[in-house]
DNA sequence: AATATTTGACCTAG
DNA sequence: CTAGGTCAAATATT
């Protein structure tokens, strides 16, 4: 596909800003699990980053800043394939590649049933071996690798095998997209884990996504249970949705709500206020896509949309205040004092979300008696 | 029932 | 032949 044509320099510097960003997240991960569990064990759970919160927040901002210098890079350059290229000079092995075509002859579409029912027969009837068709090894295909610290990346996959690799400590799993026989999509991903305590895999993505990764209505569930492990999960992280894609551009880490300049600077943030707090009333963590699995809709190598989801509340009370706010960029909206009782789960229609609220300057929702999320305010 | 995971066999590149 | 990538039946989960 796309061959990446990028000045050197700006490939190195994209290089760098990414290593940056991924080792401070590591060690913003490292703080959260090192400082946050004990306290929130004792302590109150939510108030928790406030003892380690002035370096936290800055290692969170120097993140951000970082996605946003490689955001501006590639964006600036490239819109499709350039990421891929360029990570995956970085990657460690299955490299050698760029042959994008050539993507062996993989059973090219999932109707031309290479190895499905044919060699399935053949092989169940008596054990009659036999070639079950065209299956290579897709040695030629795209691929780029990552460290990561979860299995998580907000994309729907399916494993289908795992190894015992040599000189490995742990195996090797193997995952494709669960949309291989509905819509043909080829992407792969092999997660290698490197470490335990805490963990670190090594995700080697293989394939790009050829896929609409919107089969069900993508919903935002915020269940307010599962708070204090959603907070335990937090880390960075950059994905993808597709429909905001074209307009990314530059930077995405202002907030300003006032300047409504252009369609550029996204950034999808979610603010969970608590209001009943001692300490610290307002805190912002950053959510793995797992949290937008449903509404995360693409693959990480088409483009970049840093979205963090930020998330903080009270649990002492059978009404929990929240406040939420979604920014793209210079556009807000705002959910501010929203009463909601019990500890039920809201879903968000995100399909509605994402395909209206670009057009929203500021207004407010609130989860109505079905804990519905509901538009207040107008446009 | 549909969908996902596990796991040993199968298959290919080197 | 070996190492590692894939298949698919059995099993588990939703």
């Amino acid at each position: 596909m796309g061959t990446c044509i990028l000045p050197q320099n700006l490939s190195k510097r994209l290089i760098k800003e990414l290593i940056q960003g991924k080792e401070m997240a590591t060690k913003l991960q490292l703080m959260l699990h090192d400082h946050n569990k004990p306290l929130v064990e004792e302590n109150i759970g939510f108030g928790s980053v406030s003892s380690s919160s002035s370096s936290a927040e800055e290692l969170a901002s120097k993140i951000l800043n970082s996605f946003s210098q490689t955001l501006s890079v590639v964006t600036g350059y490239n819109n499709d394939n350039t990421i891929n290229n360029i990570i995956h000079s970085n990657s460690s092995d299955q490299t050698s590649q760029v042959n994008p075509h050539d993507q062996a002859s993989h059973c090219d579409d999932p109707s031309s049933d290479d190895y499905g029912a044919e060699s399935k027969i053949k092989r169940s009837s008596h054990g009659i071996k036999d070639r079950r068709g065209c299956y290579k090894r897709r040695k030629n295909s795209q691929s780029w690798t990552t460290t990561v610290s979860t299995l998580e990346d907000g994309q729907a996959w399916r494993k289908y095998g795992q190894k015992e690799i040599l000189n490995a400590e742990y195996p090797r799993a193997y995952f494709r997209c669960t949309r291989k026989y509905d819509q043909g999509c080829r992407a792969t991903r092999q997660v290698q884990q490197i470490q335990d305590n805490p963990k670190l895999y090594q995700t080697t993505y293989i394939g790009e996504h050829t896929c609409k990764n919107i089969l069900k209505p993508p919903q935002m569930i915020i269940k307010d249970s599962d708070l204090d492990n959603n907070l335990m999960n937090v880390i960075t992280s950059t994905t993808i949705l597709e429909e905001v894609k074209p307009i990314i551009s530059s930077s995405i880490t202002t907030n300003d709500t006032s300047s409504l300049s252009d369609d550029h600077h996204n950034k999808l943030s979610l603010d969970h206020h608590h209001h009943h707090h001692n300490n610290s009333d307002h805190e912002i963590i950053n959510l793995w896509p797992s949290e937008l699995k449903d509404l995360e809709l693409s693959d990480p190598s088409m483009g970049l949309l840093s979205s963090s989801l930020g998330v903080s509340a009270s649990n002492n009370d059978d009404h929990d205040i929240v406040s939420i706010m979604f920014s793209f960029g210079d556009r807000t909206i705002n959910t501010t004092n929203c009463s909601t009782s019990g500890t039920n789960s809201h879903s968000l229609d995100m399909d509605e979300f994402v395909d209206t609220s670009i057009e929203f300057r500021s207004c407010d929702f609130e989860f109505d008696d079905n804990n519905e999320f509901c538009l207040l305010g107008s446009l």
